[in-house]
DNA sequence: AAGATCTATT
DNA sequence: GCCACATAGATCTT
């Protein structure tokens, strides 16, 4: 990933030579812990005291003139490539019959290398960047281009995170090094929880190795000048933009999605100066303490920072008579509004704070925090980037399944002290929700009321907690009565608070919805897989906020506070007969059924579940999202599953059975395990078959293993695994691709995947069925003829099916390569900033189909 | 229990 | 260059 050939330096010549986004080493790391990431890395300082810093003087070249950024020219370097183990090259190679040496043949030559290498900003040299003399004791190596890339053992590695995490976006973090990427919105994020522009400057220099390049300085300046010039505040139910700059509300009045979400006919603004209490944003308030505290003391600077942010305050605050003005925005356009000012945009990012302590318009609601709940460290960090200058921040906060979300979400209820709406995705987690807030509240059951289908609770007076669903909320098609009556309430009410839980759901075209419907103060988004295979996810900068916070799995993982999770690939060979089928058959689904049915992977199964039942005492649970597969295994294996048909009664008869019958140690689930059943017992995880390519999913099936397992006899050393998570897989099949893919946002947060090829040599004398050819025979068979039954598909479909299988195995060579070299794996990323969106609708005006959107994307 | 509406993926 | 549809699931309604 990094190539920092720090040992070969010679004084006067520093050199970084960085090849960026090759992720090939990282992919597949060997489980046993250590990433054998290739890098040689300068030597740890002794001290972290030994700073000795060379302050550039910030001041001086702080208003950088403007001038056009330039982007370092490409230099292709000529890399020899670390031989790849054979279980490590990518998947897909050997399907086209490219073999680990081929690969390394093909990195010989430059035009090949380059086809291999995706991204047309594979290497860059810039070994003109001046390294500091001192760089060993600096922690970030900070590119021309935004990438910056942090070394974890530092020993000012926990400072640097926070400060990083603030200010960009993660891109992948293994274990050794982290890469991360500046964007306008991890910068609009990084001003948002009161970094000031100098602030990010001048520390992030500080971390540097490297001299910070112009183009980063100007790029940090141009993306927060703006920031909370205009304010989108909500009073009196309506909705309005509100700056003490009337020059700036002129501007932005002249954009025509603006122009058209006026209220107002004549287009105009007002002067109110009553409507807020608050002219100006404080931006005194500089919440650094924590870089402030790790040893990289820098007094000048610092001061001066301070000084020259409050006097900023000040000449804000003395506006002449302090005059406010505001136009109103009809609710439903909110988000265009929001969306268009944001960077890329006319580049007004919107402020929205919560000033809760002067709302004296909504009644306070009367929440505390149990005295004996103690916040987690990370709980009490989100908790710091919400409330920072003592309002409440709208945003996102990201951590992972298991680590205590909801209590960061209750903690910030019991803060503002106001009414709270929280919305869910199912009725198992609105009661879920509700527990927890009796769990750490001092609520009272009546003051906390359910909103679903089945239960319509009645509202608590003027102040409390609503529970409901995103899908009740959203719901466009007729409602009951009383449904109706429960709604208006809602909709006409003002919310000191909406919690959003998964908040990854949001951007859906329905329940994105639910933003103009609700009239929230403060909107928090809480979350553990901030991914989507589409390219929505960027929209909630514009629907809810800038990312507050986002917790590294990896440090949770080591701290004790989820799981330590040991992740494998299984690669189960296809038997030949399967194979031949496989190879014959055009049709997806048949395909899907052929590989996810092969008995080798049965055996595989069968031989994981005895091995952890039997072995270890586990409580397993296998997932197949094909329910003829699901039912098959689970029937033949006699074992309980659980599938969308599943009665209700059932299910509870047999997660209850799961949960406390010793014998009962293995459920099988289809896609309804992914969200609405909950499970903190089991601890072990197989997959046999998955929802194509969702990275989502796949992070969401492991979060459900990842809850810390406690009470185990024989106190677990920290580092070793307690929970683990298998990924069976047929070898050379469709599956190999998709698996990589799915794959990918756990690597980017930091996991590693064994790849296990010989795990029926290991069973040797393990009892397993389908072991004669007969028996595989009969299940041939039986898939065939399952297969023949459910393709009612006409020929249409299916030579259509040809063309595109075609195609995706055309694009596989290169996906897979591309997959494991780049950085695709961005998580909230900034959209048509690093690469060119496609377009959204197409010639005739219609919104383009989003599989076309995706194609032309992929493309290249 | 069935129909309608919605999500996510390819 | 321009296009669609299927599958599996959840949740709301009557």
């Amino acid at each position: 990933m990094v190539n920092t050939d720090a040992a070969d330096e010679k004084p006067g010549k520093p050199s970084l030579k960085v090849k960026l986004g090759s992720k090939a080493e990282a992919v597949k790391q060997p489980a046993d812990g250590a990433a054998k990431l290739k890098v040689k890395l300068p030597a740890i300082p002794p001290q972290p005291e030994a700073l000795d810093l060379v302050e550039s003087d910030i001041s001086e070249e702080a208003k950088p003139k403007k001038q056009p950024a330039k982007r370092q020219k490409k230099q292709p370097q000529k890399q020899k490539r670390a031989r790849t183990p054979d279980e490590y090259i990518p998947v897909g190679a050997e399907i086209e019959g490219i073999g680990a040496d081929d690969i390394e043949e093909l990195s010989e030559g430059e035009d090949e290398y380059y086809k291999l290498g995706a991204e047309d900003n594979d290497f860059k040299d810039y070994k003109d960047l001046g390294l500091k003399l001192d760089h060993s004791n600096r922690p970030l190596w900070v590119c021309p281009d935004g990438r910056i890339f942090l070394e974890t053992f530092s020993p000012v590695y926990r400072q640097a995170y926070d400060f990083l995490i603030a200010i960009a976006e993660p891109v992948c973090r293994p274990e050794c090094v982290h890469e991360y990427v500046l964007t306008p919105h991890s910068l609009y994020a990084a001003v948002s929880i009161g970094l000031t522009t100098q602030t990010i400057i001048s520390v992030l220099n500080r971390l540097s190795k490297v001299e910070l390049p112009d183009e980063i300085k100007i790029f940090i300046w141009e993306s927060t000048g703006n920031y909370g010039k205009v304010k989108m505040v909500l009073h009196r139910n309506k909705f309005f933009v509100e700056s003490p700059f009337p020059d700036i509300l002129r501007t932005l009045l002249k954009d025509e999605t603006i122009k058209k979400a006026c209220v107002s006919e004549d287009q105009d603004f007002t002067i109110t100066a009553a409507l807020a209490d608050q002219a100006a944003v404080d931006l005194s308030k500089v919440d650094v303490e924590e870089i402030e505290d790790g040893g990289i003391a820098e007094p000048d600077p610092g001061v001066a920072d301070q000084a020259q942010a409050a006097a900023e305050a000040v000449a804000v605050a003395e506006q002449p008579e302090r005059e406010l003005h505001s136009f109103e925005i009809d609710p439903a356009q909110v988000e265009h509004v929001k969306a268009r000012c944001l960077p890329g945009g006319l580049n007004y990012p919107m402020l929205e704070e919560y000033d809760f302590r002067n709302d004296t318009v909504n009644a306070d609601l009367n929440i505390d925090l149990k005295p004996h709940v103690q916040p987690r460290p990370y709980q009490e960090k989100s908790m710091a980037k919400m409330f920072g200058n003592g309002r409440a921040r709208s945003g996102i906060i990201v951590l992972p399944c298991g680590a205590g979300k909801s209590l960061v979400g209750i903690a910030a209820a019991a803060r503002i002290k106001k009414s709270v709406l929280c919305l869910v995705t199912n009725s198992v987690s609105v009661d879920q929700w509700k527990h927890q807030f009796q769990l750490w509240t001092n609520l009272q059951d009546h003051q906390i009321s359910r909103f679903t289908s089945d239960q319509k609770e009645q509202f608590a007076g003027v102040s409390g907690v609503t529970i409901t669903t995103y899908t009740m909320v959203s719901f466009s098609g007729r409602r009951s009565e009383e449904s109706q009556k429960v709604m208006d309430e809602i909709s006409s009410r003002e919310w000191g608070l909406l919690l959003l839980d998964e908040v990854h759901v949001v951007p859906a075209q329905m329940f994105r919805k639910v933003i103009g419907i609700v009239k929230a103060h403060c909107k928090l988004g809480l979350t553990a897989t901030l991914v989507r295979e589409d390219e929505r996810i960027s929209d909630l900068n514009f629907l809810i906020g800038p990312k507050l916070y986002e917790a590294n799995w990896l440090d949770l993982t080591r701290a004790g506070h989820i799981a330590n999770v040991q992740c494998a690939e299984v690669w189960c060979p296809m038997t030949k007969e399967f194979y031949r089928e496989y190879l014959k058959k055009d049709n997806a689904a048949r395909r899907q059924l052929l590989y996810v049915m092969n008995p080798n992977k049965f055996q595989a199964c069968q031989f994981l579940i005895q091995y952890h039942e039997q072995v270890r005492g586990d409580k397993i649970i296998v997932f197949s999202d094909n329910i003829f597969a699901l039912r098959e295994y689970a029937q033949r294996l006699r074992r309980p599953f659980i599938f969308g048909g599943t009665s209700h009664a059932e299910r509870t008869r047999v997660l209850a059975a799961f949960k406390r019958n010793p014998e009962v140690s293995t459920v099988f689930l289809s896609k309804v395990g992914d969200n609405s059943i909950d499970i903190p017992e089991a601890n072990v995880l197989i997959q046999i078959s998955s929802h194509a390519g969702s990275r989502r999913q796949e992070a969401q099936r492991l979060g459900r293993i990842l809850r810390p397992k406690k009470g185990k006899p024989g106190a677990q050393a920290a580092d070793e695994y307690n929970a683990f998570f298998y990924t069976l897989v047929s070898k050379d099949t469709q599956e190999m691709y998709y698996s990589t893919k799915r794959q990918q946002f756990l690597i980017d947060q930091g996991y590693s995947f064994k790849i296990i090829t010989n795990l029926l040599d290991a069973a040797g004398g393990a009892d397993l069925q389908l072991s004669t050819r007969d028996e595989q025979l009969d299940v041939l068979a039986k898939v065939l003829s399952a297969g023949e039954d459910e393709a009612g598909i006409e020929v249409a479909a299916v030579t259509d099916d040809v063309t595109r299988t075609k195609a995706s195995l055309a694009h596989r060579t290169t996906g897979n390569l591309a997959a494991l070299s780049g950085a695709h794996g961005l998580t909230y990323m900034e959209y048509g900033v690093q690469r060119k969106k496609p377009r959204m609708t197409t010639k005739s005006g219609r919104t383009r189909h989003l599989m076309f959107r995706q194609r032309a994307e992929g493309k290249k």
